[in-house]
DNA sequence: TAAAAATACTCCATAGGTATTTTAT
DNA sequence: ATAAAATACCTATGGAGTATTTTTA
């Protein structure tokens, strides 16, 4: 589990494509696509159905969103601790 | 910034050693060292002074530890939501 | 000088990009 | 036929181990 997956996560969840996500967050399509599925695989869950409509959450998916963003302002506050 | 990452440094702090807390994370001393050095580059902050009596959280460090638990915590939590 | 941590070195796995293919509309 | 995601392929970086060196109490 890394940061960079649940920002690929959470980015996709909010856009709902994989492509446009991609561009936000400045990685190609394909990293986009690799880090949600190793997110995926690591969970042993589906967390999006993909269709050419773009990505749409599972119920899983629907179900750690909360947590995942949890997790990621968590970071966010501890590397503004550590900045001086 | 990883799972593992953390996981490194709160076993280091609730341990006060590297080599003990690579036993019980399973891992090598040197990565151990290895995934704390990482995760004070990407933080950009020393977290433990080390010398031969252990390693010892500085004052960042200190500051820290309740959100590397948090983070996770709440991994450990997503981990349950996708187990069916 | 003994303990604990850091480093060097090597090997394999991971992560990124571009290009291409697959899938569903 | 088009739009979006997945895959293949290649390269670079990361992460693991063992062995060795450094540090400091």
């Amino acid at each position: 589990m890394h940061e960079r997956e649940f920002r690929a996560f959470v980015s996709i969840a909010e856009i709902g494509r994989m492509d446009e996500a991609a561009v936000a967050l400045k990685y190609s399509q394909s990293a986009i696509s690799y880090q949600v599925k190793c997110l995926e695989q690591s969970l042993g869950t589906q967390l999006f159905t993909r269709d050419s409509g773009g990505a749409r959450l599972t119920q899983e998916g629907r179900m750690i969103l909360p947590s995942a963003r949890a997790v990621l302002a968590l970071m966010d506050t501890i590397k503004v601790s550590c900045t001086p």
